[in-house]
DNA sequence: ATGTGC
């Protein structure tokens, strides 16, 4: 069995499931090194806040969101003139098809259609999200600079995936290969990694036109300073040999600065990664990770909060979400504290802060119209 | 995570 990295401090709360995961993982056929980010949770089968090294390709281990990442993008807003009502009051239908037209942009993209074309553009459920943030401190002035930020323009923070169209490729190689290593030179592997690489485009994409219809809606320009994938596999040479690595929730050292988003009531940082991370396989955290699974969040906290009550935020920060299960499940506290999971990062050396943000508006989702009252779905099969 | 299911 190769060795098994775990990144955290003895404070940072990991799931035991998480590291049993971790471990089970390490021990596939062709595995060579296994690492837990501080972020590290469980997943269905594989953890999550994980990047793994192996002779062979895994795509169980990429999951389903495959190209899943972050966007940053440098608004021409200052920060004292927005108004977060009246952005929010703006911001609607961004959970259907863009009204633009979508094929004219598409192949502009250079992407090839799909049968989700009319899914780009949207962000998506689970702890995908679109947010406003405002630079709170920056700790690293040349750094900044030379992102070309400005500390008082707001940032629009996307987090998003390929959403049907990565779980369609995955369905379709577990189907016939169900959850083993491919040989990376197989058919079956050429035709994953085509596939896959094909979603990583299309998610990139996908986060371009969330932040487009975002920033149409709130009248605002701006320019796209990052976009970093999380969910991927890639070949790499690891001291002269070719190998294949896999992140699963776990962000690249080796791609520039990246955000470190912490749930929508804590800071999140822009980090700069440091020169020698290959002893966390070249990978950060991704996020602050979860602390409690899906759907356990409203019954610990139903007691307390009303769902009115988490649409603010500690930081004063303004939600959008109209769904109430997922409004308690991405509440801040369901999430590991990012301060913990981002120091366990500087103290192994692996990054250094470049600044952190605060949230001002953070977008999940809207009422989908089969949900809004009086509203119904219409029958299928009769006429 | 997901055109999530009848």
């Amino acid at each position: 069995m190769p060795a098994v990295c775990l990144i955290a401090s003895p404070e940072t709360w990991i799931e035991g499931e998480a590291l049993r995961q971790l471990e089970q993982t390490a021990a596939l056929p062709g595995m060579r090194a296994a690492v837990g980010l501080p972020d590290l949770h469980p997943g269905k089968g594989y953890p999550i806040g994980a990047a793994f090294l192996a002779e062979l390709v895994y795509p169980a281990l990429v999951g389903n969101d495959i190209g899943c990442g972050m966007a940053l993008w440098q608004t021409d807003q200052p920060t004292h003139k927005f108004k977060p009502e009246r952005a929010a009051a703006r911001l609607t239908g961004l959970e259907g098809p863009w009204d633009g037209d979508l094929e004219h942009w598409r192949r502009a993209q250079g992407l090839a259609s799909t049968a989700f074309d009319s899914a780009l553009g949207t962000i998506g459920g689970g702890n995908h999200f679109a947010e406003v943030q405002a630079v709170e401190e920056i700790l690293d002035s040349d750094t900044f600079a030379a992102l070309e930020l400005d500390k008082d323009r707001l940032l629009l923070l996307i987090h998003s995936g390929s959403r049907g169209l990565g779980e369609s490729v995955l369905r379709a190689v577990i189907d016939t290969q169900g959850h083993r290593g491919l040989e990376p030179d197989s058919a079956p592997a050429r035709a994953y990694l085509k596939q896959h690489d094909q979603a990583l485009h299309w998610a990139d994409a996908n986060r371009r036109l969330i932040a487009t219809r975002l920033l149409d809606a709130l009248s605002l320009e701006a320019e796209r300073r990052l976009d970093v994938w999380h969910n991927l596999v890639q070949p790499v040479d690891w001291a002269g040999e070719r190998l294949w690595l896999h992140r699963k929730g776990a962000a690249p050292a080796d791609r520039g600065p990246i955000v470190i988003p912490g749930s929508r009531g804590t800071l999140s940082y822009l980090v700069q990664p440091g020169t020698n991370n290959d002893v966390s396989l070249r990978s950060l955290a991704h996020g602050a990770g979860r602390k409690w699974k899906r759907g356990e969040a409203r019954g610990r906290l139903s007691a307390r909060q009303r769902p009115e009550d988490l649409k603010k935020t500690a930081l004063g920060g303004q939600v959008i979400c109209e769904d109430k299960e997922l409004l308690y499940d991405e509440a801040p506290e369901a999430y590991k504290g990012v301060d913990r999971v981002v120091a366990d990062l500087v103290d192994a050396g692996l990054c250094r802060i470049i600044a952190t943000l605060r949230p001002v508006l953070t977008y999940k989702v809207r009422l989908p119209a089969h949900k809004q009252p009086g509203v119904r779905k219409p029958k299928r099969g009769r006429r």
